[in-house]
DNA sequence: ACCGCATATTCCGATTAGGAACATTCCTAC
DNA sequence: GTAGGAATGTTCCTAATCGGAATATGCGGT
């Protein structure tokens, strides 16, 4: 019950977890119950890295291990790999953990901005062709998360997700629409 | 000169002091050269914040003695503490550091988004309250900004510091308006 | 039978985070 | 002046995290 040990990395998996274990309960017949560690770092690839980390496999399964020992997935060690499942504890301790204790802000590593701030260090050529390449990565990531917000569709049981893709989606473009002025402003600057 | 192994986190404190340096060559007759480790982490924590990370007491430290062994800083015991100033070498270093390699794209960690996609397990209310305390935090973080965007001023030594501090409120900005479009779509939804 | 690819898990070293702990100096109210 | 507290300056420790190499094990195709 040690609520303030556990990393916001575990929640989330155990949210992933969670969502499987719903979705599964529709679609009967699905072979096996819950997800590998493997089927969990993809799924993380996929939907957490946008808005969090995209934890890396040795962490995925040191969060499985504590979650296992705090008593909020189950492992189910078959023939095959182990199968975690969410427990109804660990349910409930998702469910805790959405509305307690400090949110805490969003914590921005934004390698370009790094480098404008010392831009009298470069030079104005090299500054606009980082920028430029910042829009196209900006672009591609865009598109990345455009497929994922089309995979979503408007399927009620993943409306928070789309919810979520559609904030990520809306911040690229504006991002996008910000550091093409600083392009410009650049321009007007020396 | 093992370039590659050096983190972000280095050249973001050389640029620091690359900037101290050209600063002091100003306003001349400042007392001593340099800066100590506790003034680089107040800088760090006045600018670097809010694009990177505020890097932890030690690992300013960390670097400082990584960077004296590279000889990009160069140390300075006096009869006080140990001051630090970019050497020729270091300055060269994070000149080449801007634009070779790769920038790479940023990360986010968003406690606020990362909740919300669990939405299914919250609750309405719950939600819409988090999404106004997050609100309310970007309104202070933007306050913050502002203030240093305002003690720039429109000095030409720091245009760039400038640039991207408008970077930052443009995208404080754009974050509160997607934020509250998600408030009414969130009311709209169930 | 063999190749190669996706799956599945462990392990390791290096960084990073976040402060506690410890001095020292400086300022300010009494 | 001086006692107490705030600011300065540095070291140290523990945990978390990263990032991938190493190691299996199936499974499908040829």
């Amino acid at each position: 019950m040690s609520m303030p040990g556990l990393p916001p990395t575990a929640f989330a998996l155990l949210g992933l977890l969670a969502f499987d274990a719903d979705s599964e309960a529709d679609s009967a017949a699905d072979s096996a119950a819950g997800m590998t560690g493997y089927e969990l770092k993809q799924r993380a690839d996929f939907t957490l890295r946008y808005y969090w980390v995209s934890p890396a496999m040795s962490q995925i399964y040191t969060e499985l291990r504590r979650l296992s020992v705090e008593g909020f997935v189950a492992e189910q060690p078959g023939d095959g790999p182990t199968r975690y499942r969410v427990t109804p504890e660990g349910r409930e301790a998702v469910e805790r953990w959405l509305f307690e204790g400090e949110v805490g802000f969003p914590v921005l590593k934004h390698p370009v901005a790094l480098r404008l701030l010392m831009g009298r260090l470069s030079t104005p050529e090299r500054l606009q062709e980082m920028l430029e390449q910042h829009l196209r990565d900006l672009d591609a990531r865009r598109a990345d998360l455009q497929g994922v917000r089309d995979m979503l569709g408007d399927d009620h049981q993943r409306r928070y997700a789309a919810l979520v893709a559609d904030w990520g989606l809306a911040y690229y473009d504006s991002e996008s629409r910000i550091v093409a002025d600083l392009r410009a402003r650049l321009d007007t600057m020396d």
